[in-house]
DNA sequence: GCCAACGTTGGC
DNA sequence: GCCAACGTTGGC
């Protein structure tokens, strides 16, 4: 199978680029998605090599902020089964755990491309972060986007 | 802090 | 299984 492109958010106060560069093995455990769509694109269709645009969503400059990939096979996500997470699910079976996630691991950190810039570039209209009212916090991205986000990173607007 | 969009819940 | 109420996301 040829390599997937996906898009991740998360709020750097909680995990940011930087963060995710210094965590152990440069790999932090992606938990705490309580979304299904999200939850089944790390449990049925990520790859370990996958490609991750790694996005600062929540802050006062959204957008993406570096490039990481995925580094496991989907394991149960333990924050659900933990009373004091913010992310406990009370109604998710022992033996069968509603939540997964994956490992992401650290590639390299980028110029900021904001969310206001992407949303100007033509060649990115296609991005579902980019449709109106999406809010999905992991998002498929083609290998077309991957490649003009990459060169748009390479390549800021004068 | 506002609010539009969207997902989930639960009564019926 | 419908759908209104409610909660959450996340940009602005």
């Amino acid at each position: 199978m040829s390599t997937q492109y996906w898009l991740m958010k998360s709020e750097p106060d909680e995990c940011s680029i930087d963060d995710l560069e210094a965590a152990p093995g440069q790999t932090v455990p992606w938990f705490g998605v309580r979304n299904y769509q999200a939850r089944n694109f790390m449990l049925k269709e990520m790859r370990v090599g996958d490609g991750v645009l790694f996005y600062h969503s929540s802050c006062p400059v959204p957008g993406v902020a570096g490039l990481a990939e995925v580094a496991s096979a989907p394991y149960p996500d333990a924050s659900q089964f933990d009373p004091a997470s913010p992310y406990h699910d009370p109604k998710s079976p022992r033996d069968k755990p509603r939540w997964s996630l994956v490992d992401v691991r650290f590639k390299r950190k980028t110029r900021l491309l904001p969310l206001k810039e992407m949303r100007e570039a033509p060649e990115l209209a296609s991005m579902v972060l980019l449709k109106p009212g999406s809010r999905l916090s992991i998002t498929p991205v083609t290998p077309e986007e991957w490649a003009a986000v990459k060169h748009r990173l390479a390549h800021p607007p004068t």
